[in-house]
DNA sequence: TTTAATTGTGCAAACGTTTGTACATTGATT
DNA sequence: AATCAATGTACAAACGTTTGCACAATTAAA
């Protein structure tokens, strides 16, 4: 049952040729007179022949394997960038191996050994939220194998990345409240050391600033949002409990996740408090749950899949332009609000 | 910056040994004198060594990658199941490769052949919903290359499989709603040719049966519920507008699939029908959104982490017993039903 | 003390490609 | 007719491991 496989060498033999000119022949060389090629291409065919890709990767030093790292998979947000980058490697004929970190930096660190080892050509990837130090990336780079960030990235580590603009996405979105006639925005941001989330909290002061309403420290609740969904949608009830405490509600709540704002919704309907109408909410990320509640979750969609079409496009370019004279680029997607009835005090439309 | 590369023989030269011998005191060899290997290790981090995989994958034939084939991973059905297999393979050094077939045929032989072409050792895939033939399956197993089938399977292929017991989870759904007073149960049925559709269909009835409720053809509702969730949520929608065009409503909902049963609770909602008390709702894999929405959906959970770690652990066994006498088997999963609000008719609790 | 088993290493051939260099043939240019 | 470029192919050395076999040195058994 075990077929023995047919190399290279058996169809040299068939035609009573060489390897070398065989394997030209297959690739396409110059040198090869077109009748050889044609003759090589139907006996590759009659045996039925598979190249065999490690043999080529260990004698050209590349594996046509790329590795992605994401904190989790099981978000809707990185199976799509993963979709994305895959759309376009595929083409270029890479294959992708896919680790997650689970948010550890320890993980990460376990998972760029791992793509090394096996010599991916190069590695994409989000920086778990654990982490701070970042020689395990620059070792990355020192050993000359492309490296991209996205989303979540390092502003220290001189390398290739793709972005949301997040401080447009949430100035969109808190002038988005604003013209609602919301004056009183509570924003649940995530923790500062992330850039996102710094970027979300810049966003969301100058958007107030531009339209002259004074930023209250008081409205600004730091947490940290980047948990399972159902941990972090507990952390939005606690915040909205918090909140009702206080007494004085807001008018808006403007929150750095969606899952936070879903958990914070819920409470308050619970407590009768009417959404929009006292308290609007927007989101972040459009995870596709925001669109099952009632009401709809408005919120800001980050393009997912095409960041990651960009990732691979920046590692396809580094790869091509050799280490020659390769500067490092950021590219930065510009996000889009997407409004749902969360957000809509004016009545619909 | 870029490294020279240090190679075993490296190792050799400095301690005046064979590559063979350092080789050897790697991997533990009981051969090698204790000194020896000590030796080699020490030096082996002195230089800061990293084995090449792909020398060893040429050399030993294998390539301690192995391809797992997804319908679709932002599903969080496959991210989790995805989960599971890594988390058992990882241990053992193999590596994973996801790909995706958008549950198309085409594609899906497309992968076989990239894994193939990479030398996986072994594949691990949910079949298309496209996928009629299994061509491109049986060549796998006839190449030798161990080939594991989860959930949706087919089963004239005769391989190692991991399915839930979708029969035991639709008996359990409808057996409950039965207890809470339902007696005109419609179906969501997915299309028939996949075998959990099938398995779901027939716990539907047998419940019934054994409750001496009749079965009504008319309840059945057969669709294609194999879409983007966006899709299916509209596909549920439709379905639901129907029932309501033709006048008599049932007490209950049986949906194969969570986003189907969602989109009808939508629109159910939107007309004033009380969820549960005049309809209650089941729906079928334990999405994350079935959660958030309101009254939160009961389902039923098909343990999807466990699922790829048993797919993982077939795959090992089949990998350890060699073609030896190994001889498939089918594990079957015992799903789990998840109250929520969606079917408690007889109030709370 | 001879013989046999055990222990520790070395040799060299794989694994299946790719690729620099060399060589022969052909056709074109002087 | 001699020179040169272009064309087509072969040779052989990589790439970095692994592994069967051989062989020496040591230890145990007789």
């Amino acid at each position: 049952m075990k077929k023995k496989k047919v190399t290279i060498r058996d169809i040299a033999k068939e035609l009573d040729i060489t390897a070398s000119t065989v394997s030209r022949a297959l690739r396409n060389h110059p040198r090869i007179s077109t009748a050889t090629k044609q003759a090589v291409w139907d006996v590759a065919e009659k045996l039925n022949y598979q190249p065999n890709s490690i043999a080529a990767a260990l004698r050209k030093g590349k594996s046509n394997i790329i590795g992605a790292i994401v904190p989790t998979s099981d978000r809707s947000f990185f199976a799509s960038v993963i979709r994305g980058i895959e759309e376009v490697i595929r083409t270029e004929g890479y294959n992708l191996i896919i680790c997650q970190s689970d948010d550890q930096y320890s993980k990460e660190q376990a998972n760029i050994e791992a793509l090394l080892k096996i010599q991916v050509d190069g590695i994409i990837a989000s920086v778990a939220k654990e982490t701070i130090k970042f020689d395990h990336f620059r070792k990355v780079k020192e050993l000359g194998v492309p490296l991209i960030l996205y989303d979540r990235v390092n502003e220290s580590l001189d390398v290739n990345a793709v972005v949301t603009n997040d401080y447009l996405g949430s100035y969109k979105a808190v002038t988005h409240l604003i013209e609602q006639g919301c004056k009183r925005i509570v924003h649940f941001a995530g923790k500062q050391h992330i850039n996102i989330y710094q970027d979300r909290l810049k966003g969301y002061i100058d958007a107030q600033r531009e339209h002259g309403i004074p930023i209250d420290q008081e409205l600004i609740i730091e947490e940290d949002l980047i948990y399972s969904m159902k941990r972090v949608v507990e952390l939005g009830r606690d915040m909205a409990n918090n909140l009702l405490q206080m007494g004085k509600l807001p008018d808006a709540i403007f929150s750095a996740s969606d899952f936070a704002a879903m958990g914070a919704m819920q409470v308050f309907k619970e407590k009768g408090i009417k959404i929009p109408e006292q308290v609007a909410f927007v989101g972040y990320s459009n995870d596709v749950s925001g669109s099952f509640i009632e009401p709809g979750l408005t919120t800001v969609d980050q393009h997912t899949k095409r960041m990651g079409n960009m990732a691979a496009q920046l590692f396809l370019e580094q790869v091509k332009t050799k280490t020659k004279d390769f500067t490092p680029r950021k590219t930065l997607l510009n996000p889009e609000l997407i409004v749902r009835g969360s957000s809509l005090k004016n009545g619909c439309d």
